[in-house]
RNA sequence: GCCCGAGUGGCGGAAUGGCAGACGCGACGGACUCAAAAUCCGUUGUCCGAAAGGGCGUGUGGGUUCGAGUCCCACCUCGGGCACCA
């Protein structure tokens, strides 16, 4: 609540009055609550009201701190786009605003400001659209943005307020993706391994305590050998992989950025999968510990179950059948199964596919790899689907009992999951069931359900219960008669690694992080190629890589649909930027500069910790300011391991596994260097709803201006043409955006902020209703009316 | 199919296990006004009743309790996430 209860005495009351020629001179009306807000705003500013004293650094005020309990209260920073706020933005702000004061007003020293996530695709395209450079238009959008939130009396700390566009805040982006680049994970260093600098891996290989794969000494391999050993461990490096390609947008984007249907999740054009040489991040070095700290985060069920069933931690076990294309491996979450196997099914893409299938199959079997090859994924993944496939001709040899079982192709199994090969247990597992009972295959059961005939063929589905095990013994491995899964499991396990047929396993759905974008508007990448194309790290005071200034700017695109079309990085084109002699240390020499921007993702990954220490130019946050803010508590909220962070984090639930994922990742590795105390970014995280709106649709199913729209007799109207209503995100696209420039104008700030906390709990989403806010509007001036005579302003 | 979350007036919603529907919108009636807007006052869950008053009411069916919107069990509906993941 910004209206003042003591106005400032020095300062007459307001005397303006627009409510009306003959309504009462000193009614609170919207433009006098105007005056009074923005009275009060200019004296924040003047009083410094909302300066966050840090405990040393150019920030220090320890005398201010002495005594006082810190916390520290963030948003999701923002897109400066350039329609500006819409009313559904501040909800989170006002919430945290609102915190923020009761908090500093019960003796807190609080952390609280705002950033802008001004890099990325949206602020490109906004730029391309307008034809102005994005450095102009995302300046503009800042400032704009940095008016209409002050417009709404959110007590920030303005010295904090960061851009990630700004070089002196995307200097620290580049230092610490060369300490990425430059770290490698060690799975044996303490109990879940950690990150460490790869001069450390260099030294263990140097000194021999680290074998080299191929067991010679590490000073008998090539340059070239080493320059490839070392690669393969860094966490940022580059790699020849199956990447996401969207023509539409001419560049590649993250796992994380595709939809469902296999589409682009910004601008919905189509996604393929093509082979390209790209930058990764080793994210999934961290997956088991991003999944076992979710235990230590305050964070809702909803948003850990979706960040773990990103990461998808599958334990079970590989398991090699041999075949006449010598062994087949495959990944199985149910080894206990073993005994019941009757196929194996390889996905189309299979490399062995070819080895195996016998001379008279292998018609049929291109014939299907083709038909595969032509649908697109989003076909493959419909599971009502009837189950096709075709024999290979080939068998494979069930190692637990020496059975010979025919190997199949089919496309219920993809070649991005495991090994790409599935050993088939029909009576366990029911997609092996439909394709048995489609195929005619044997269904043997292997476990005797209590409730069922053991005659598969009365069975309607594959069972997958806890039950005894049957005719599932050799002479070695004893199930027979184990009523547990858990048990049976950890028996064959033992068995596979004794006998040397496989071992105990973990697969992840997660895959490393694509971090290079074909675009101009976002970091550059702090690297150079030497003449052998191997990459270098610029050196420290080599940043930051300014991204260079350029009128072409945009980015090369394609028609969606083709597939084959190339990426073409905007900077590609600017060989006075490129083409550079540095001396790296070694003598001055000729590089090529990395072309490739970092994605959006980058300067959200970290920004909360540029806001403790914004000004500092020796490091990207001192440690005795980030133990301070954000150091690890004794105890957490429930008495467990208090891992540190941001004390409460708001946001919308769209980043559950995208920024929120990325973060946690950097947040980590960062610790691991021993950058940081915290070992977690974000302790409590609240998802704040949405705002929506009514939007209207005419009967092309084109959205019309919400605003223009009039209600008759409980149907609507758009010049004359009936519509149709739907509820939605407001936003620009549905055309029913509100902007709090015209709802702070008629009322003021103060009923906008009430408005939108009295419209129901801040993690609810609620329709917006323009009508409403006037109920809000009249509380205000009651109260207003109880301490101000409306006819005299005493 | 699996995992979350939610069901209360015409609408948004409020209620540490203790008077259900606060507060707001809308609607209806009134004041002010030549009139309208703005503002103010009153009524407004539903049924019976002229009124006083009474019956019924928090998705459905059970249960715990002196007492349930709230706790437990089963179900229904809606919203969100994941999904041929081996």
């Amino acid at each position: 609540m910004t209206v003042p209860t003591d106005r400032p005495a020095h300062e007459p009351a307001p005397a303006v009055s627009t409510g009306g020629d003959d309504s009462p001179k000193f009614r609170y009306t919207g433009s006098l609550a105007q005056e009074i807000e923005a009275r009060w705003q200019d004296r924040w500013d003047a009083d410094r009201t909302f300066e966050a004293p840090n405990p040393s650094g150019p920030l220090a005020d320890p005398d201010k701190i002495a005594g006082r309990p810190k916390i520290y209260v963030l948003d999701m920073f923002p897109y400066p786009s350039g329609t500006g706020l819409h009313v559904g933005h501040p909800l989170g702000f006002i919430g945290t605003d609102i915190f923020s004061r009761y908090k500093r007003m019960t003796g807190h020293n609080v952390m609280y400001t705002m950033g802008f996530d001004a890099f990325g695709l949206p602020a490109e395209q906004y730029a391309v659209q307008t034809g102005q450079h994005p450095a102009i238009t995302t300046n503009a959008n800042v400032s704009n943005y940095r008016r209409q939130l002050r417009r709404l009396g959110l007590s920030h700390d303005a010295r904090r307020s960061v851009s990630t566009t700004d070089p002196s805040y995307y200097r620290w982006t580049q230092w610490i993706f060369l300490q990425i680049f430059n770290s490698w994970y060690d799975p044996d260093a303490g109990p879940e391994g950690r990150a460490r600098p790869i001069s450390e891996l260099i030294e263990q290989y140097e000194s021999g305590r680290r074998p080299t794969a191929d067991g010679r000494s590490w000073s008998d391999l090539s340059p070239a050998e080493r320059d490839t050993t070392i690669e393969g461990h860094r966490l940022a490096y580059v790699s020849e992989a199956p990447v996401n390609w969207c023509p539409g947008l001419g560049t590649v984007v993250a796992n994380e950025e595709v939809t469902a249907d296999g589409r682009s999740d910004r601008g919905n054009f189509p996604v393929f999968k093509r082979n390209m040489r790209q930058w990764m991040m080793r994210i999934t070095a961290y997956a088991d510990r991003l999944i076992s700290d979710l235990d230590l985060l305050d964070w809702t069920d909803a948003i850990k179950s979706m960040q773990r069933n990103w990461i998808g931690r599958s334990d079970g076990a590989t398991v090699h059948f041999d075949s006449s294309a010598g062994p087949i491996s495959v990944f199985t979450t149910r080894p206990d199964t073993l005994f019941g196997v009757t196929f194996m099914v390889l996905a189309p893409e299979h490399p062995l596919v070819d080895a195996l299938t016998t001379p008279d199959r292998r018609k049929v079997v291109a014939q299907y790899r083709h038909q595969a090859a032509s649908k697109k994924d989003i076909d493959r993944q419909d599971d009502t689907r009837e189950k096709t496939g075709v024999s290979t001709g080939a068998y494979a040899v069930n190692p637990v009992n020496g059975e010979s079982i025919p190997v199949w192709v089919a496309d219920y199994v993809l070649m991005g999951y495991g090994t790409g090969a599935i050993m088939a247990v029909p009576c366990g597992d029911q997609r092996d069931f439909e394709f048995a009972r489609l195929h005619g295959l044997a269904i043997p059961p292997i476990q005797q359900p209590p409730d069922r005939d053991v005659d598969t063929s009365t069975w309607a589905s594959a069972f997958t219960g806890n039950a005894p095990y049957i005719n599932s013994s050799n002479g070695s491995l004893r199930l027979d008669g184990i009523a547990s899964v858990a048990e049976a499991k950890r028996l064959t396990n033992a068995w596979l690694e004794e006998n040397g047929h496989g071992h105990a396993a973990v697969t992840y759905k997660l895959r490393d992080w694509l971090f290079s974008r074909q675009r101009y508007w976002g970091e550059p990448f702090p690297i150079v190629y030497d003449i052998d194309g191997n990459p270098h790290g610029l050196p420290d005071d080599q940043l930051p890589l300014v991204l260079p200034e350029t009128d072409s700017f945009s980015p090369r695109t394609f028609d969606p649909d083709d597939e084959f079309s190339n990426p073409e990085s905007p900077l590609d084109r600017l060989e006075w930027w490129t083409n550079v002699e540095l001396d790296l240390g070694d003598g001055v020499k000729p590089y090529r500069r990395d072309t490739n921007v970092m994605p959006q993702w980058a300067g959200s990954c970290w920004y909360e910790l540029r806001y403790l220490d914004p000004t500092n130019e020796e490091r990207f946050v001192d440690p005795e300011v980030e133990r301070y803010w954000m150091g690890p508590q004794p105890v957490g909220h429930d008495g467990h391991e208090h891992p540190g962070g941001v004390d409460l984090y708001v946001g919308g639930v769209e980043h559950a596994v995208l920024h929120l994922l990325y973060a946690r990742f950097w947040h980590k590795v960062l610790f691991d260097l021993g950058h940081l105390s915290s070992k977690e970014p974000y302790y409590r995280l609240f998802n704040q709803g949405y705002i929506l709106a009514a939007a209207y649709k005419d009967d092309r199913e084109i959205y019309v201006e919400a605003t223009e729209v009039i209600e008759r007799d409980g149907a609507y109207f758009h010049d004359g043409q009936p519509v149709t209503r739907e509820w939605g995100k407001m936003g620009k696209s549905l055309k029913n955006a509100v902007t709090p420039d015209d709802i702070c104008q008629e009322f003021g700030a103060d009923t906008l902020r009430l408005y939108e906390m009295a419209m129901g709990p801040l993690d609810a989403s609620r329709p917006w209703e323009t009508r409403d806010v006037v109920g809000m509007y009249r509380f205000l001036q009651r109260l207003w009316r109880n301490m101000v005579d409306e006819e005299t302003g005493d």
